[in-house]
DNA sequence: TCCTTGACGGAGA
DNA sequence: ATCTCCGCCAAGG
């Protein structure tokens, strides 16, 4: 039988991995992007995590907003619509911003 | 195919 | 704590 040169796939698996790491980000915890990328099975691609992110539909279920960089910072800048999108969103789930950093001592997610 | 761009991270200075 | 520089690598021009 003719195989199809490709799965039936258009998009690149490492996504769907990525997607599901951050589906099981806990309310009330966050994750670095370099560590959604290790749980996903990519090492070294924290940007491949942001790039993913950056694609989600406006109306994701997704807790995107509980992905946040390594000094544990809101990777948005600070005067956009998407940072104060984004820090609404986590005090909500009582993570607050203390000198524009959540405090990953107490927040980070530890699978 | 080559070059540039990132919702990044870590090591130095 | 802040700033640079460099490694990583998929996507899009």
């Amino acid at each position: 039988m003719i195989k199809i040169p490709n799965n039936n796939e258009h998009k690149p698996s490492y996504q769907e991995k990525i997607w599901h790491v951050v589906s099981m980000i806990p309310k009330g915890k966050v994750a670095t992007y370099g560590q959604v990328a290790e749980l996903a099975g990519l090492p070294q691609m924290a940007r491949a995590v942001g790039r993913t992110l950056s694609k989600l539909p406006k109306d994701t279920e997704l807790p995107w907003f509980r992905v946040i960089n390594a000094k544990g910072k809101i990777s948005f800048p600070v005067d956009s619509e998407a940072y104060l999108r984004q820090k609404d969103l986590l005090a909500e789930e009582d993570i607050t911003l203390l000198n524009g950093k959540v405090n990953l001592k107490s927040h980070q997610w530890i699978p």
